[in-house]
DNA sequence: GAAGAATACTTGTAGCGTCAAGTATAACAC
DNA sequence: GTGTTATACTTGACGCTACAAGTATTCTTC
């Protein structure tokens, strides 16, 4: 029967924790100071710092760890809040654009402050710095195996091994 | 501007990547083998491993890390399929106690060892021996400071004993 | 160059979680 | 005892995500 031993119920358990715990506090924030999903702050970000603030959907749905249905719908509430814009891509036109509307990247800017704070009230500052390479580590190697339909990552190679 | 050096942005976006990966993965596991939510395992769980598998909702939901609201809308569907049943505490009739039924008990244990191997699978198989001592660490840590209003831990300070 | 397959989305529906409000009991103050 | 406050839930409405199905292009194969 597979258990597990101390160390790694510890840690399981400690995972569990944190999955359940953070989202609602980084969500709490965001809603109460600007009115933002941390998701949606996320997908406003990705598009701050893309060329011409303009993203494919399939490519910010791969940055933002999200399924493209999930993209959408949160892109048709922030385009009815006018804070991105979608239109057609002139070079597949199966493809839509989103770009950052001047309200949107002013409304990701005045967010941004804010969410580093929290990240560090939450997270970072509670660590040292061998535990946040550790960290980094511990969590890219997890996400290499997430990933479970090559979403989110730029399908650099053609498959994924499975056991 | 408050913003992240290297070693803290890898740690950071590594940490949302998998709190946004895993949750939805264990979800499919349960959902597919055992029609559970992972956090309905968790709460049949707990109890199983409770004093005549029963426990008061507020220390059900402080060991799962949840609310009060969710845990109770969450043992309403589970009571409707027979899992649990709730009945008032004698000891303090504001509370309320749930019991795992014989088929609730059934059902977790059908369903435990796939969701280890899940764990085994996604999570801790990938990990040494060293990485999973830090995780435990950290996410120690971690929890600590998250647990917004005191929910999720015994109040250890004015004690919740069962009954 | 036409049929079939793959890609890139969009949309509707259903389910789960959060928030706010409500009820009932207990504990405390005086 | 009585009034006030705190605890322990429950419930209803609303928002977000997943899943399934649908549409429109592009690619591939022959």
């Amino acid at each position: 029967m597979p258990s597990m031993d101390e160390l790694e119920s510890r840690a399981w358990r400690g995972l569990i924790r944190v999955i359940e715990l953070l989202p609602p506090a980084l969500d709490a924030q965001m809603q109460r100071d600007s009115n933002l999903t941390h998701f949606e702050f996320m997908v406003l970000s990705m598009l701050r710092f893309a060329p011409d603030s303009t993203l494919r959907m399939t490519a910010l749905a791969q940055g933002t760890n999200a399924s493209l249905a999930r993209l959408s719908h949160v892109c048709s509430r922030l385009e009815g809040r006018g804070l991105v814009e979608r239109f057609d891509c002139p070079a597949d036109r199966r493809a839509t654009n989103v770009r950052l509307t001047a309200a949107g990247n002013e409304w990701v800017i005045a967010a941004a402050p804010g969410h580093f704070a929290t990240a560090r009230a939450l997270v970072i500052d509670h660590l040292t710095p061998e535990q946040l390479a550790s960290l980094a580590e511990i969590t890219e190697a997890l996400g290499l195996r997430l990933d479970p339909e090559n979403r989110t990552l730029p399908a650099v190679e053609s498959g994924t091994p499975t056991e």
